[in-house]
DNA sequence: GCAATTTACGGGCACGTGCCCGTAAAGGTA
DNA sequence: TACCTTTACGGGCACGTGCCCGTAAATTGC
């Protein structure tokens, strides 16, 4: 019930070095002041005590307020996908609050390009320690990465990943294997002879992402030697006018199509298609536990729905860089989340 | 990058009282030797600053060591299910021994109903603050629940549920719910006319989980206006040998058997008798990411495995107890876990 | 009315760490 | 030798809370 009472910590260090606890705290904190003799010294007795220095001490006589900037897209008419991070985030600060850790969350347009930029030029204005970051622009997300490294500014990626940019790390799909599962599910309710169609709907051009996606969707097939005609087409207007004029012609061509998978998150764009066109038959696959898309799942539109968590990749992310700013621990460098799989019957349960 | 210098908590309170700290102190412990007078003087002055007590001073300065007991059974060699939920409970556990929390496990085993009554007599006699509890066995665990009330000991259930005692929190899966979307995934590669046939394997006769479970596989096709024939075993030994012998018999009886659901998670054993009999045709679906049953994943002889992400299960338990002892906030009742659906495609990335 | 007890409160140390400030000693410059 | 700078360290307060101990004041008993 009790803790036990043998002098712990700095202290014990100080009395076995025969230093005062201020010198210990400056080897601890490589600070200047110590001679390399004693520094040795304290070091050994250190290391042999396995000396963990006490957080809650630590962080209750400290005055260091740690900020952590998070650049994320806002909640759009189109899709309200990024609540779920922002809410992950959230739990993460209200955690850590306590031990002096301060957020700012940074909004920008997912469909412009200046917005990203004004941003990113905003938070290298500011004053920050770490930096949670959608890297949604591959070339602004690059010299952003350049000038946090010059400053030793530790930065995180969150569902979707440069690999070759140096990231404290990166919390989100394996993108390959999520188009992997997307094709195995398809095949559920395809029927033979049957072709299929995979829909890409964004207005970036440089989207590796959804690449690497359909190459997973892909190596499913030509993994099990199947090779039903497989469609594909990019539609660059997210609005559903436009996407309702492609869909028409695609299906216009190829009258049959047993199933469709759409790249991202706008597949309710598509279940809307399908529904206002009657083809309900058609069936459909796509990404993220957003509201639109579960009243088609509702609907028995859409199929099946593959998510990453959302809100366990904002709360991950804080937490690696609170690992890193303030316990001084390791994480490690990539985290992919689990590929989930909702349906009708299972979604109400589903956390985020 | 400084904290605020507002003197803040129980000293600014104390102030405006006119009081002393220690005074406020007792107010904010209900101890006894505070004049009503004052007592309500100070009581609103909290309430005006919403005061929130700083976790950090309050652990730091107290030398109360909070003890929680973990009773959960033993990994066995048919299963090593209850890994996960104790690498939760440990990762809780080392997240909050800074606040001095320590924990206890009690391993019993899950076939001897003696040695959980034994585990149990064992935590009433300790000290223990909070339990973490699996309630395995119903009487016993009623016993026990009316001795933690009396004791004001809260204790929260884990993996199983028994609604009318009085936990402080329920975590773990919907079974109903579960046993629905085993059947949706049972549909996938039936085949028409084919019977479904149902596998219960447990020594333990008051298994009111599994009526559950069961209860939401039936549903699902009386929702849907589908009857095809169902036929159900119980069987109350274990041992390969023993399931291989009814199954037989079963599959004697039943010609036509298409798809079969395991109850939980010993659908590893029936993996291996369909697949020593040459049945791997029959659609299998069963409970819980553990080794044996992802090695029938991997072999495609089990098609899904429905999950409740155990290891969270663990750790939520103990931060449930946590916030209750510690932080003193609220913590919901019943706490749902996800119906996880892993499939061959999807098992690597699936934390647990 | 006086001693004994109880009530109601304040003073102040402790928890382990961060860090400011002071200072003796060593070294450098003229 | 006198004065200044640098190095290497110790003393000690602060963070916000818990809680022991001491003590006036109020209450009780006779």
């Amino acid at each position: 019930m009790k803790k036990e009472n043998t002098s712990q910590g700095v202290k014990e260090i100080a009395r076995r070095a025969n230093v005062s606890t201020a010198t210990v705290d400056r080897v601890l904190h490589n600070r200047t002041g110590v001679s390399e003799k004693t520094k040795k010294r304290i070091n050994e007795i250190i290391k042999e005590l396995d000396y963990q220095p006490n957080l809650l001490a630590s962080r209750l006589a400290s005055k260091k307020i740690i900020s952590i900037a998070i650049v994320i897209p806002s909640v759009s008419e189109e899709t309200d996908f990024w609540e779920a991070p922002l809410r992950g985030v959230r739990r993460a600060e209200a955690e850590i609050k306590q031990y002096g850790v301060s957020t700012q969350v940074f909004f920008f347009d997912l469909n412009d390009k200046d917005s990203f930029s004004g941003k990113i030029a905003e938070v290298l204005r500011g004053d920050f320690q770490g930096v949670l970051i959608s890297p949604s622009y591959i070339e602004e997300t690059t010299k952003f990465a350049a000038e946090c490294e010059l400053r030793k500014i530790p930065f995180v990626f969150i569902d979707s990943n440069i690999p070759e940019l140096h990231s404290l790390s990166y919390i989100g799909p394996h993108l390959f294997k999520s188009g992997y599962v997307g094709a195995k599910l398809l095949t559920y309710r395809l029927e033979r002879d049957k072709k299929i169609l995979i829909i890409n709907i964004s207005k970036e051009i440089d989207n590796f992402n959804y690449q690497k996606i359909e190459e997973g969707f892909r190596s499913y097939f030509q993994d099990r030697g199947q090779s039903g005609e497989i469609v594909r087409i990019d539609i660059r207007e997210t609005d559903y006018q436009s996407v309702a004029r492609h869909l028409t012609y695609v299906f216009h061509l190829n009258k049959d199509i047993g199933a469709a998978f759409v790249t991202n998150s706008r597949v309710h764009t598509v279940a809307s298609f399908l529904k206002n066109s009657h083809r309900t038959h058609v069936s459909l696959i796509g990404f993220d536990f957003i509201s639109e898309n579960v009243a088609y799942l509702e609907n028995n539109v859409i199929d099946f729905l593959i998510c990453h968590r959302p809100e366990d990749q904002g709360y991950r992310g804080i937490m690696a860089l609170y690992q890193t700013l303030v316990v001084n621990a390791q994480v490690s460098k990539l985290s992919y989340m689990p590929i989930d799989i909702v349906t009708k019957e299972n979604y109400e349960f589903y956390h985020n």
